[in-house]
DNA sequence: CGGAATCCCAAAAGATACTG
DNA sequence: CAGTATCTTTTGGGATTCCG
């Protein structure tokens, strides 16, 4: 825990100009704010309104205490989740910030196509 | 290159039940197949047709043939992307599967969402 | 050009234990 | 409950070399 916490995040790569055609650049941008195995599911979790630690952890089914930290850390500073203090009773909830409403449009593909996808494995592997 | 070129992926993430809401389940799901860097800008940059290895490295801007055969491997194994063998002259070139197609409106969404997220980093940059 | 093989490093992620 | 600290493992990914 030292004084200044050093952030020297770069805030998006640079494949933006001509080295790679707009889609790819676009697609790279996204993944990379939203990279890793946890930061979409975090998202989608919160959207039914604000949880606190434990419930999100039981929501997302097995992120340990230390990624699920460092994750909200990392939403935190990108503006898509906050924490919220109540007093009586004492406690911090995590709740989707405006921006984050942003990503809704994402988050239904992502959970339409996994929700085929699935079907489509299952159904693939009975058939041979 | 040994004899049975073991392949022990699982198809999906076992969050499947009643441990994650299918919402996230759903999510983790195509965050599982689509996982790293680069699946999903690979994808993006042959949907407007086959393209030969190093026409795709060019594209993708900066991966290194090694990433790029893996990736193109874990793609074919999951259906998204074919082989393309053509005599005189005799190339290969890579292109999408129909089934690839499936994931139009995912790349799409990752897209716009990342050319606004870029203009807003652009804004707040300038701003404050 | 189209890759495969090898080596190496950094980042991601998991296990576990611990504190307020 | 809400995290932090440490440690270990796994994966991602780059550099380089080599071969048909």
């Amino acid at each position: 825990m030292n004084i200044d916490t050093e952030i020297d995040e770069e805030v998006l790569p640079d494949c933006s100009k001509e080295t790679c055609p707009s889609g790819v650049a676009a697609i790279r941008d996204t993944l990379y704010v939203l990279n890793g195995k946890w930061k979409l599911p975090l998202i989608f979790a919160l959207s039914g309104g604000p949880l606190r630690f434990k419930d999100i952890q039981r929501s997302l089914g097995d992120i340990t205490p230390k990624m699920l930290s460092k994750e909200l850390k990392d939403l935190e500073l990108n503006e898509f989740v906050e924490r919220i203090y109540s007093t009586t009773p004492a406690t911090v909830t995590y709740g989707l910030t405006p921006y984050s409403r942003s990503l809704h449009k994402v988050t239904r593909e992502l959970i339409d196509w996994g929700k085929q996808h699935r079907q489509r494995i299952g159904a693939s592997r009975k058939s041979g």
